[in-house]
DNA sequence: ATAATAAGTTAGACTGGGCTAACAATTTTT
DNA sequence: AAAAATTGTTAGCCCAGTCTAACTTATTAT
């Protein structure tokens, strides 16, 4: 049985793993916020686990069995998530710190009565894809929205960033998944957004924020 | 901030000083199946807590402070029973070990949810008083079957156990907290209590399982 | 009152998860 | 190619939580 502990380093691996190809001990450490000694350490455990490859000096590299836990973990958070936002009522701002409590319950059980109560679902509340029972992540197909042109109208499907900050700025704006919107113009010094959400309601979007926005072509 | 074994150790104080007023170390370290040693060396460190107080040779005493916050714990744990059987379905025989390891988690906001959503419930699945959140438990009223006369109606309120077995075994006899039964006949032999549920259904119940149950008269 | 039993304690060791300080190996820069 | 910067490793320490073996102190029984 992984401690919570074990489970957060996996995690923190699986991550910098879908990002970064190159992932180093130094990179895990600064991740988890520990020591590069403590971070060494530990992946020496998880090679014994059988969760990933490490040779001297090379990145770390997640075996089968390593990525299947990872998505394992991802799938509790998200699970967890959902039924947060969906049963429990809270925004969507709210959730991750209690899923990151939640993802280490042991129960599969309690996991799948939630994701049976929410229908089997595919995302979470912030539009991130739930990995399936074997941690097969759903592939997505949404686009970030400075690949769009002006004039083009998209759905808002998912973010790539759900700090708190983040998550109340679009409350603050009124823009939730599903928020429909046209690029009405780009600017070419900042490469700011101005998008029209409704007819008579415009909205200037830094480049910094589209970054974080992922849509769907309507 | 108290590690999930520091808690497990409190709540388990918590209980023995309910029931049996003289806890020892060696009853400490049965109920938490460690060894004297071990039990000996965390009553130092929750004396350190201020959770009670303990002089050599002499029964553990829990503190007001220590009261409270075992209290806390059996109210996370005993919210959890009743969110998962009332929100989730799960049954009753199923609860206890989900709510296990959800009584270690940290997030209020969490169960001040599940409070909210089950109507500020004062008892948990089988009957047992959920703590408030000053820590004070309900005083119930109910009785123990084994006191009731023959000829008398009650209603089932409480259970004094709620291992898995015994639940299963009610589950079997259809027999669930607010069913209603008459003391038809009590055996002079082995203390059985036969008991009538419906005017055709019979049912006999051992000593040991009337042990089990409180009751209100009607 | 003494012997037997039970309860509590001490000492020393182990694992998991952390740290710092110092050193070694590899890359990068110049 | 040499110097500088980065990356990884070793050694030694810490705390939490656990153990066993051996010992001390009370309690109970005879």
């Amino acid at each position: 049985m992984p401690t919570p502990t074990k489970e957060n380093y996996l995690k923190a691996v699986f991550f910098l793993s879908q990002k970064n190809q190159q992932i180093s001990i130094t990179a895990l450490a600064n991740k988890m916020r520990v020591s590069k000694p403590t971070a060494n350490n530990m992946v020496k455990k998880m090679e014994q686990n059988n969760w990933l490859l490490y040779e001297k000096y090379k990145p770390l590299e997640l075996t089968q069995a390593g990525k299947k836990m990872g998505a394992l973990i991802v799938r509790k958070h998200r699970l967890a998530e959902m039924f947060l936002a969906e049963v429990m009522g809270f925004g969507w701002e709210e959730v991750h710190e209690i899923a990151e409590e939640m993802e280490h319950l042991k129960s599969h059980s309690f996991f799948d009565r939630m994701d049976e109560i929410l229908g089997f679902p595919t995302i979470d509340p912030h539009g991130s894809p739930i990995p399936d029972k074997n941690g097969t992540i759903p592939k997505s197909t949404y686009i970030n929205l400075t690949t769009i042109k002006a004039g083009e109208k998209v759905r808002l499907c998912a973010l790539l960033k759900s700090s708190r900050d983040f998550l109340l700025y679009l409350n603050k704006k009124k823009i939730t998944l599903g928020t429909e919107f046209k690029v009405q113009q780009i600017e070419r010094f900042d490469n700011s957004f101005e998008i029209g959400l409704t007819p008579t309601k415009t909205l200037v979007l830094t480049y910094e924020v589209c970054k974080c926005l992922l849509v769907l072509k309507l």
